[in-house]
DNA sequence: AATGAATGAGTCTTCATTCAT
DNA sequence: CATGAATGAAGACTCATTCAT
């Protein structure tokens, strides 16, 4: 298991270059104001202030407040998504032999890996999005391109190497999304009934899900 | 597995006999308004025409609009952790002989019905109190206190009846909670992706939990 | 001199027998939030508890709220400004051999006591006339037709008797007002400075308007 | 006795150099405004309307309406209480020749001039520290600051000259306040019965104070 | 291009006044 | 007559957005 970067302006410095420097500190300080307070709570003041521009120009780069918004979202494709698709390709070429085992326990710990890098961004955007449809419509298309398919083709394979059992990839889809979403959200809700442990954690979670908890 | 009701009204109107006809209204009001647009995007003036009252009296019941979001507590426990409390105590006259499948299938169906019946009130306490500290913490020391402890107790009941390998509780309890949270929500937010059909997910989704998905 | 009513509610006890106990406990409510808290800052709910009657009771004596104020009017000339149309006349039958020390004293004192009886109700009508052009009316033909003759009506039968200098009555008029509302208000607003004590300052005060202060 | 500057705007402008064109305005709006018609009873938008601002910047500078009242205190100190002070240390070197009666008429004739000069601020500032315990004890500072020891240096000086009868300095304080303040007040509320008439009416009344009305 | 002062539409909130009971 | 819940007009205040410099 790899160590996971905490510096999310690491990560969203990759964005795309045709962003200026001042572009990139108007959305970091965007990313770490609204993440913070809710989009709403967030004052385009404030923003500007933490961003270090004055709000004119801040108006200037993103003549609606939403649009700021709205720019949050290439920066999470390219920072989330993007390493994703980047691994489906990448996977094919991956020694074949890895076991079930390790997959799942790999498909977990780069996807958290990912959800921790991200965490500002995803929550303003996910959180958003449950108000604003055309957020919500973004993230569903990119779900639906990127974190299923890489998902489905890992069960699917798992399956024809006879390694699952034949059901639903839909089904089991589901439980892998569900146990990675409630790891996430439930220790960061909850830390003290769901104390974070990746390690140990991930590894039992594999473990029933491989084996059940049925004695 | 019973059906479930979705008049959400009807749940509320079950709240405490001291809340008069006018203040049900508006609190039946605000959840519709809030939980569309979410708290801050809630005009107090559409809530009060929405109720069918003045913004006036609306503001003789919660004298700010933040009271009002808080006022939601009330109701949410009683619809949503009250019934969970008395099933635990309840539960200890049922039948002895009900199997480890029989109590996962009737724990997700019983706390589904609850999660749909109590959607738009569970939807705007729980996005608002990622803000408000006070907000969150009443669910925590809620959930602590109901929903966990229930959990809890079935899981060592059947760690003692043998049923379950020897495994830590909370681990498990978190892959029941995981499953939960994650068939919920997935399925609201990814209709298309993870439709929803409580009976057949259900029972697959108690199979893998209790026999894994290892061929 | 004589030791002054400090009850202000006896004072206006002695209001109009046509008025009901409940107008009276209005009106005592209302000089005392009132004069607490100025004409505008009182909440006529806030009167309404103080005097122990419903809001709606209040609106049915005074329909405005302005109405509570021009209400105080006649309370204020029953307890102020009778007294001193009823010693007019009264004085009259006073010894003649009063010589103008006593007078004075006898002035300043009574007027003293006038004034701190009825503290209050003078403090919201005085302060509120200034915004309210037809209470400063009042106020002035109230003066003009009791407080001023009954001054000049002193001043003058001192200037006969050649007790006081050949001089403009409005000029030693003038003095006198001035010497006591001077004393009354620069005792009230820097006690520190100015701290009271009626008899040796009515005393010093009349033996310099008498004599001067020039050695 | 020289002629009173009636320009209120005139003596404002004298404010602090860091306070900005707008700021000037509404200030001179507030004043204007509030001392028509009182604190409470004046309207943000007025006062923006009638400074040629918008409310929205009226708001900029004073972030609530209080601070626009408390805003006034400077001004007042610059305009009204300044010239005390720098009269209290000019006046040392002033010849020392100056009879009592000289100094009195001088007293009386500038502190007139600087009431005159400050009427409106004087008057919203006063009158709402009435109500204001804050602003009443700046009041009292400034008075026990400025005003008092001027006054009182200048009767310890004629007391020691020998000018004076021995007597209380806080008396003779309280006469000759009580006289300016009386004139002041008595001749704005009741014009009719004590009309105006500056260079006259100082005389008799320093005359007065002087030698007494006795005959 | 950048600034930040200025704007004013839009919100929450208050409170005198009304009116059904 | 009394009550106090209900009203809604009006006011303080906020903040995204504009624009002169």
């Amino acid at each position: 298991m790899e160590i996971v970067k905490t510096v999310e302006e690491e990560t969203i410095i990759n964005m795309d270059d045709n962003v200026s420097d001042k572009e990139k500190k108007i959305l970091i300080a965007a990313i770490r104001i609204m993440s913070e307070k809710g989009f709403r709570a967030s004052r385009t003041s404030e923003i500007a202030k933490e961003a270090g521009v004055s709000e004119g120009t801040l108006f200037r780069y993103y003549p609606k407040k939403k649009d700021l918004l709205l720019a949050l979202l290439p920066p999470l494709i390219l920072s989330f998504f993007q390493p994703i698709i980047t691994e489906m390709f990448s996977k094919s070429n991956a020694p074949k032999s890895s076991t079930l085992k390790y997959e799942l326990k790999h498909f977990f710990s780069t996807r958290l890996s990912l959800l921790d890098d991200n965490k500002g961004l995803l929550k303003i955007i996910i959180l958003e999005s449950i108000y604003y449809p055309e957020l919500q419509k973004s993230i569903q298309k990119l779900m639906t391109e990127t974190v299923f398919p890489s998902l489905e083709q890992m069960i699917m394979e798992q399956i024809e190497k006879k390694h699952i059992k034949k059901m639903s990839v839909t089904t089991v889809s589901r439980i892998l999304m569900s146990q990675l979403l409630g790891y996430f959200i439930l220790s960061s809700y909850f830390p003290d009934q769901y104390p974070r442990d990746d390690d140990k954690e991930i590894n039992e979670m594999v473990d029933i899900i491989l084996n059940g908890i049925k004695r």
